[in-house]
DNA sequence: TGTACATCAGTGAACGCGCGTTCACTGATGTAC
DNA sequence: TGTACATCAGTGAACGCGCGTTCACTGATGTAC
């Protein structure tokens, strides 16, 4: 038996641990996130309040654990949408990641809003959420470096490349990309976090638009034809 | 003595209300909207906790009350902003309007949160503030009336624009605002919406870039020099 | 101007609730010899 | 294979807390004659 395998009592802790995180996402999507509670999802196990504590240090350290996890989910809806479009010889492809995106949003919006919504107060991120982080950035940078030509830049849009130029240490394993690419980067997560955002907030109900439409105008914004 | 004028109780009853809305938003401010708590708003201003509810009928007014006013508060300063920048002859300044609304969002970074961030649960927006929205949004289909050129549209920005013809119901008095004009305000809005979500949910803090040049740089991006 | 009454702000006690978390304990499961 | 012990999951009682909200009441302010 080799000194990784599990034990029938571990097996059952990740299974238990698994459920109360199952619980805990059916819970955000019907009031919140900041309404999650132990001894609801405890009752909803037809367990007793303390014995989640078996499980997980405190409510905070579960909220953690669902941010991470959420985390997790994009970077490999990402990971994946990166190697399935990579061309021969090219990298992956901008648009297959964006839809990526969009549809890793839509699969649940809760889970959307616990990463990029409104800041839980007084929660910082652990460091290794920021480490998947830039493991996605470094996706978007390749798919970037692969992408065609883009709109001309505005002077505005120059100016800032200049400033990306002396600033890029966020950009991780891509120590080199040229500058047009990091604002590429940056106009990608921000222009269709706008639409995603407003979108799922339901800022676009009863306007009576296809929001599917307006995504995939922002996103041919981003290249030129 | 007109019908109008307000009695002393009356006076006093706004200024309590006022002075409870102040309270609330520091509350707010310090540790978001859902813990906002009457107990601790009264307890702050020295009263009893049921005494509030001779100002609100229960929590959910109140918050309603702060929405409103948070809405109101953005419409006056787009209002503002374009007046302020009207042209002879042409109509408001888009990045006036843009600027205004970078410098409402960072003013109070909360009230933007509880304006445009993850949506409160089971909360539905009353009628007046959807009429608030439409409101500014006629202003800012002026400035785009009155925007010079636009870079040249991808093709998916034509479907889209194509989409957005037969669906102008949300454009309220502006019926005729030619398709471009319609795609230019939500471009408009859900880019500088990404930008600002971004920044303000912290998710550029670490990367040591500045925000201010992403806003300039994703202005820039709306029309053509 | 003075008195009688109505209005309304604010209090304190109370209700019922659910929360996170600790603690001493029971009983089942696994381990060592 | 059987027994003795250690580990660990889960319970129920309890603590202290704060919440929204209702209610009967006091006391001050305004109104009508």
């Amino acid at each position: 038996m080799s000194a990784s395998a599990k034990t029938p009592r571990e097996r059952y802790r990740e299974q238990v641990r698994e459920e109360v995180k199952e619980k805990a996402w059916q819970q955000i999507a019907g009031s919140g996130a900041s309404a999650l509670s132990l001894n609801a999802i405890a009752k909803q196990m037809g367990m007793s309040g303390p014995a989640l504590y078996r499980y997980f240090a405190n409510r905070d350290e579960l909220i953690t654990e669902l941010i991470r996890d959420a985390y997790r989910s994009l970077a490999d809806a990402f990971a994946d949408a990166s190697t399935g479009s990579e061309r021969a010889g090219g990298g992956p492809d901008l648009a297959t990641l964006a839809r990526a995106l969009r549809h890793w949003a839509l699969e649940d919006p809760h889970r959307y809003f616990l990463v990029y919504g409104t800041p839980v107060p007084g929660y910082h991120a652990p460091q290794d959420i920021t480490a998947i982080a830039s493991e996605m950035m470094s996706a978007l940078l390749d798919a970037c470096a692969a992408a065609g030509p883009r709109p001309d830049p505005a002077p505005q849009a120059r100016a800032f490349e200049d400033h990306l130029a002396g600033h890029r240490e966020w950009a991780g394993d891509h120590p080199d990309a040229p500058a047009p690419d990091l604002r590429l980067a940056l106009a990608f997560w921000s222009r269709l976090h706008g639409v995603l955002s407003l979108e799922l907030a339901g800022h676009f109900t009863g306007m009576g638009l296809d929001p599917d439409l307006l995504f995939e105008s922002e996103l041919g914004s981003l290249t030129a034809r």
